[in-house]
DNA sequence: TCTGGGGTCCTAGGACCC
DNA sequence: TCTGGGGTCCTAGGACCC
């Protein structure tokens, strides 16, 4: 059997990239971009890193630096980030045939039988992809995902040696890289399991890949186990060029501020319970179980602390919005309490399956092909127009709680009304 | 004052069954 | 007085990812 070889290419920084594709002046400049609701730092270019702006640092503590000039924010714009992630993909098919989506800005690549060197290769995904979309790219190449992950954060993070593509196959490059991997550099190894690995003097992705895998087990989890024999080298997670339907889908959002009235909370559920509906029948499936939960604030708890949830059942699984918002909407009068400020509302759709496989329910009405048709319909007019063109009544155009996007750059692909122009 | 949103997988514990 | 154990299903919670 052939040696298994993977590519992981990640964008760099690349919502910050994003944003200087059509914004050529700050290319040399500190850019960060910025969660919803203008929250926290959640993308720094190399500059905003070396100004020493953390990652999730909140807005309040980098607004100054903003002011004077000295680093360009923006908030999130994930219509502009998912169009150049596709273009990004359409990009890299057109040299490798068999690839995974990992994320937004990252892809798995079978490079299995292509001509070698594979450095090489890297390098023309590079270059093709800067080229044709104005996105840096770097790339990572290994026998397993989690070694192709360690090679492009290897990559990354000594760019001015590797030039940000690096092929970990040879074993002497393998062994430097892996001793000079702090262990949270690890794919799977978070915060947590870090700061419980280093108190056992485990530190490095080399002194993981040396433990006992068994042992691994029996004090951690299967999980990490797999970690340490994927930086050994055995493949235990393949490539998965089909994507998978979600098994569940969520609508969730911080308020822009407090919401204390019924009323507002009832538009919010409505509109996300939208949204997730959209998703669903995106992916073909319904859904037999609905979630509705709904918080006040986590921080200065001036009005008192409240969370709840209600779990719907429907009588019969549905993608139609109108149903599924029913449900939520019954939901929420359930677990509404007056009196608090709320922050946040959420909607999770689960226990899904697909459309036909659903088992006919003597009980149940037959499923209504108007309905479906209107759906259909819906989605069509939102897809071409745009998200919440056509929506339910009781959303407003401008309402009171949708978050806060203060420095938002135009849709330049996705909104002919947008686009970028030159001069 | 202010700290995202959307996912996945695993584990532990309780209920229930035979 | 003795008072099983293994399997399954469900749920909540934890940890991780980007």
């Amino acid at each position: 059997m052939a040696e298994s070889v993977l590519a992981l290419i990640d964008c760099n920084a690349f919502y910050c990239s994003c944003e200087r594709v059509f914004r050529p002046d700050l290319a040399q400049r500190p850019v960060v971009v910025l969660s919803n609701n203008d929250g926290c730092v959640i993308a720094r270019s190399p500059e905003a890193k070396r100004l020493g702006i953390a990652m999730a640092a909140p807005w309040f503590q980098v607004r100054e630096l903003a002011r004077r000039g000295e680093v360009e924010a923006f908030s999130s714009n994930y219509a502009l980030y998912g169009d150049l992630s596709d273009r990004v993909m359409r990009t890299l098919a057109t040299l490798v045939p068999r690839l995974e989506r990992y994320s937004i800005d990252e892809v798995f690549a079978d490079l299995a039988g292509l001509p070698e060197p594979l450095d090489a290769l890297g390098q023309r995904l590079q270059a093709r992809v800067q080229k044709w979309t104005g996105i840096p790219v770097s790339v990572g190449i290994a026998g397993t995902k989690t070694l192709a992950k360690l090679a492009n954060a290897a990559a990354k993070r000594w760019p001015a040696r590797t030039g940000g593509v690096l092929d970990l196959r040879d074993p002497a490059v393998h062994d430097w890289v892996l001793k000079h991997s702090p262990i949270e550099d690890v794919w799977g190894v978070g915060r947590r399991l870090a700061a419980r690995l280093r108190g056992e003097g485990i530190t490095t992705a080399w002194e993981l890949a040396g433990q006992d895998a068994w042992s691994l087990r029996q004090r951690y989890s299967v999980v990490l186990e797999k970690t340490a024999r994927e930086l050994r080298g055995l493949a235990c997670l393949s490539l998965e060029e089909l994507e998978a339907p979600r098994q569940t889908i969520c609508s969730s959002r911080m308020f822009g501020r407090r919401q204390y009235q019924f009323g507002a909370l009832a538009e919010a559920v409505a509109s996300y319970t939208a949204r997730a509906a959209e998703k669903l029948r995106a992916q073909g499936s319904l859904c037999r179980t609905l979630r509705v939960s709904i918080q006040t604030g986590m921080h200065g708890a001036d009005d008192g602390r409240y969370a709840n949830a209600a779990l719907l059942n429907l009588l019969a699984p549905s993608d139609d919005t109108r149903v599924l918002n029913d449900q939520a909407q019954a939901g929420l009068r359930e677990i509404f309490r007056d009196g608090f400020g709320y922050a946040k509302a959420e909607v999770l759709l689960l226990d899904l399956c697909g459309r036909g496989e659903v088992a006919a329910d003597l009980f149940a009405a037959a499923p209504d092909p108007a309905a479906a048709r209107l759906m259909a319909t819906l989605d069509a007019i939102n897809g071409r127009f745009g998200r919440e063109t056509l929506r339910p009544a009781r959303i407003p155009r401008d309402p009171a709680w949708q978050m806060r996007r203060d420095l938002l750059s135009p849709r330049y692909t996705t909104r002919l009304d947008e686009l970028w122009t030159v001069g």
